[in-house]
DNA sequence: TGTAACAGACTGAACGGTCTGTTTGTAGCA
DNA sequence: TGCTACAAACAGACCGTTCAGTCTGTTACA
């Protein structure tokens, strides 16, 4: 077998990544993609049948990551036997690791792939709808455990777990408005707050940063 | 004076603006734009400077519209004696309106200026980094009133009004991920009743919508 | 008759994608 | 251990198209 290209093909990933969550997907050029990964057309065409597909691969890597963020937030909760108590501790795992999420990326992949109709018809932001639906669907099962010992209504559950995306996502872009990435911290915050509201969970009353504040 | 630029200047705002909220502005060419309000090159220059100044004259028209919606539901909720029943009636005066907008528009243009650097550069983003924070300041001020009366933290008042903007913009995306545009009404919704839990104000027990229930 | 409003052919640059050729590592064999 | 054969991996010149923007006119109206 030839030199490993796999090496080649996840820089390519990487510099693509980058680029179009920082710039969009359409003002994204092959060309900005190739020299930002330090490659070549003919190595770009080696691994990816066109720009679509590459953005298929982007968004299919990306999704696997945030489903394992998923999967890690439920593993590092699983030990709580309080339904309610484990859905606050859930979100708070996000809110631990805000900071550093928003070191690594100014925005979400997400946005990019949703805001072009292009990526929706080619079938890229399928991948995505996926995503929504793992994230409502393990989120709900929190919710609907954590529901019986509290006046939650369970119509509304699916809604209340879609918030949650609703939360990061709005962040993101408050972040991208704003250019304070601190936002992140703070809107997951507020969730936490507000879904330990909704399930009757006493929050100990803590040091909460605010955004941007005096010091 | 010549005919009335003006009526064909809008025409090109208002297919620019469906064109770019539907598919991202990087992604839509001035020739489609122009085949959209049926006008021509010529007609395009002679309004606007550049494709740049097109992004700016649209997120400017845009912001005035979007903070007009903010101060009629501030006025809308003006009579209201009790300041945390009025954040709540506030929130619901969106909710009313959910339908419609989504019937009009499929995203926020928001998203799609946020999600380009280029135009976070050149100066479009500014105007919505405004509008932000308009909606925060006025709706940190509704809460601030409430807060009197409830255990709100004051320190967090600023992070709660943000979640108002970053719920829209996540709702906009969900709607757009899932193809449902009713995830705006009942996202809304969620934010409604987590406001009154916080502030402490009892909501009739009505009949809630769900999103793509059986019926 | 002057000027704002428009029409549309045209231009140079940048785009996605192709093509031809070169390098690189390995498997098969003597 | 060296040689051959071969395919994957890569490099970059090149091509047709599309893009934003220009330029030369024409029309409508005060």
């Amino acid at each position: 077998m030839p030199k490993d290209g796999t090496v080649n093909r996840e820089r390519i990933l990487d510099a693509a990544q980058h680029l179009v969550i920082e710039n969009g997907f359409a003002a994204t050029s092959l060309d900005q993609v190739i020299r930002a990964a330090g490659t070549s057309k003919g190595a770009f065409f080696h691994h990816f049948d066109s720009k679509g597909d590459l953005a298929r691969a982007l968004t299919q890597r990306y999704v696997t990551a945030d489903i394992g963020q998923l999967h890690a937030a439920l593993a590092a909760t699983d030990h709580l036997t309080d339904p309610a108590e484990r859905v606050v501790e859930f979100v708070r795992f996000f809110e631990d690791g805000a900071d550093e999420l928003m070191s690594a990326q100014s925005s979400c992949l997400y946005v990019a792939v949703l805001t072009e109709q292009q990526l929706v018809t080619n079938g890229t932001a399928d991948v995505v709808t996926q995503a929504v639906k793992e994230w409502r669907c393990e989120i709900a099962r929190l919710l609907t455990a954590a529901a019986e010992r509290s006046e939650l209504d369970l119509g509304e559950v699916d809604a209340l777990a879609d918030h949650v995306f609703v939360t990061f996502e709005g962040a993101f872009l408050l972040c991208r408005s704003t250019g304070e990435p601190a936002h992140m911290r703070a809107q997951l915050g507020v969730l936490r707050r507000l879904l330990a509201g909704a399930l009757g969970v006493s929050t100990p009353i803590g040091a909460e940063n605010s955004v941007g504040g005096a010091a």
